[in-house]
DNA sequence: CATGGGATAGAAAGCGCTTGCTGTACGGCT
DNA sequence: AGCCGTACAGCAAGCGCTTTCTATCCCATG
């Protein structure tokens, strides 16, 4: 049925293990008896059959890239620029590695399944993109599995994660704390006292440094915070047009609402809007990420922005070379773009 | 150094078959023995090796989602109902698919290269999704190698792309054509006369149908088209700034910009604002998928939904089930979204 | 002319798992 | 008591490829 690398090598007259060289290109082959491999294997339309060829040679070209939400731009514009970067088909690097995002959906137990798959199928490296659950039991499941994968040989790439202890894997980390510093300064400089955050899931590493930084910066200013100004939600539309609504209710005197990112603040955006209140004039709005969709909006949006296109780059090149993580790497900077949703307050 | 089923064996007393059929689950053993083999499992720490189970069955797993751009929410959002609905890990249905999403960026040449890649990996099923490339050879290549794919077994199922002929291929399609009918219909209802549309890249189907849906509607309102209304450009937001200014630049008296998909559409209220142009006052904007962003811009967008959250379920079900599609089943409708971006014309 | 060596090609031993077929034991049946 | 069906468990033969080791062949050397 199937058409084998046997198949193959009796219409070359030569050996299985002839074409295999050929096709791996890495043992001497003399130009004639390539030329007659090729030529066979052409005509047969032959397909090395993946499995078989891994388990021979115990390695295989799959990466994973694990995503929190494919729906979601934020993840989308990584796993691009982390696909380019490792060179899936098309791409630069030398051998085709078959890049795969796995959406876990942001669920505990999909991400560690997801790790198992790509353990089974001895993948050649694992990219884990995106905040992580800070639940000690599972950040120790986690530490676990990862460390069982390096030890197998899989590279372990870290990406807008925090580092994982005990763990060859290389991490590539965003600065999201000192860009919610950054952007809360910007709203204090303008004058606010009274800003109301939308944060993110709880128990995230992204949500809390963001979240983080936005307290520093209250801090800094001498803002005593009040609990009512800070709700939790989701990191989208809905969540954010949800919380904006309980954050009115709750003091409807803030002059400015921080989202935990883009699609969040504009779902804040409606539901200002909706509730009649101008954007910036009567409520400053900011957000994080800096997505595409971002400037368009109306006002365009003051938010920051994150290198997520050199994702796939590591620090100092590609984490693909091998180099761990070293003490002097930086973060992952952002950069605040000041744009219409914020300015001076009311009053 | 890794543990292998006879390690499991020999730990639990048995046999590497039973192992096995205690993993697989199709074939008696008996309770005691099960669980001796389960604790053995644990103990070990043991993760089957997907390449080589995969050899000795003949089968895999793997799900492969073919996108034009991860990047662009459309084919995110699709990949994302599409992964819910095959059962990906914590999905619903039986076994654990590995659903990976494989990002072609649009490109002919990754498009075969990732499928023979699936074809090596001898994967359960591919998906591909977005609209296809009407080059001839191509067509003919993506033919030949979807035949071969369900040839050997591989379900194939296509997704807003049109039908394959002599493949078992399941189609799911999207009305294309009707959706860009009805929003310039709607256009034309409202009055104008003189529409500019910004078409994707040629040769892709979705661009030709729904460029073919916009003129079936002028034609059937007996305007004539003048070719200058016409730009094509790519599926992003920078393309639609682009193609506006180059659009007024050739007709100034536009009274309506009709994109080819959301993004390009923001890019085009972009355009119109820096010329100091009003929307929809001075001109009306549509476009296309309604995703999620698009009810936020200001003023919101006119579009046209597409049901991309079904995507995964085929007519009448999910195209998993096996049936391939039948004359009778409908495309996918589209919704037109009537919003805050079209209006009647001025004059 | 004998010989060492470089360049190729082939034989064969797995890689770790699945599965058809072959035991073996036990309970119920006549 | 003898027989057979049922329920498990094990044997062993691959699945299709990679790779080490070995066998050739041919040419340059001494």
């Amino acid at each position: 049925m199937t058409v084998t690398l046997a198949d193959v090598a009796a219409r070359a007259q030569v050996s299985p293990a002839t074409v295999s060289r050929v096709l791996n290109g890495n043992y001497p082959v003399a130009a004639s008896t390539r030329e007659r491999v090729l030529k066979a294997v052409d005509e047969l339309d032959y397909v090395l059959n993946g499995p078989a060829s891994a388990l021979a040679a115990a390695t295989s070209d799959l990466v994973g890239i694990l995503v929190n939400d494919i729906a979601d731009p934020f993840f989308g514009i990584m796993a691009s620029a982390i696909q380019s970067e490792i060179g899936g088909p098309g791409g630069r690097a030398g051998g085709e590695r078959l890049a795969v995002v796995c959406n876990t959906g942001g669920s505990p137990e999909r991400e560690l399944t997801y790790l198992t798959l790509l353990q089974r199928q001895r993948a050649a490296a694992v990219v884990l993109t995106g905040g992580a659950i800070e639940d000690a039991s599972h950040v120790a499941a986690v530490s676990a599995k990862l460390r069982k994968l390096t030890d197998a040989g899989t590279r372990v790439v870290l990406c807008g994660r925090p580092p994982a202890p005990d763990t060859s894997a290389v991490a590539l980390t965003f600065d999201n704390r000192g860009g919610g510093r950054q952007l809360t300064e910007h709203l204090i400089g303008l004058g606010h006292r009274r800003l109301g955050y939308i944060a993110g899931p709880e128990e995230r590493t992204t949500t809390r440094h963001r979240l983080e930084g936005h307290r520093a910066a209250l801090e800094a200013a001498g803002i005593q915070e009040d609990p009512r100004w800070t709700v939790h939600g989701r990191y989208d539309r809905r969540s954010g047009h949800e919380a904006t609504l309980e954050l009115l209710r709750r003091d409807p005197s803030l002059t400015a609402v921080v989202a935990a990112n883009d699609s969040v603040a504009l779902g804040a955006c409606a539901a200002l809007r909706e509730s009649g209140l101008r954007i910036p004039e009567d409520v400053s709005v900011a957000g994080f990420d800096d997505l595409p969709f971002s400037i368009d909006a109306v006002p365009s949006l003051t938010t920051v922005r994150l290198p997520l296109a050199q994702a796939g780059r590591g620090p100092g090149g590609s984490p693909w070379g091998g180099r761990s993580r070293r003490p002097g790497d930086r973060d992952g900077a952002g950069e605040l773009m000041v744009r219409g949703s914020s300015g001076v307050p009311r009053e």
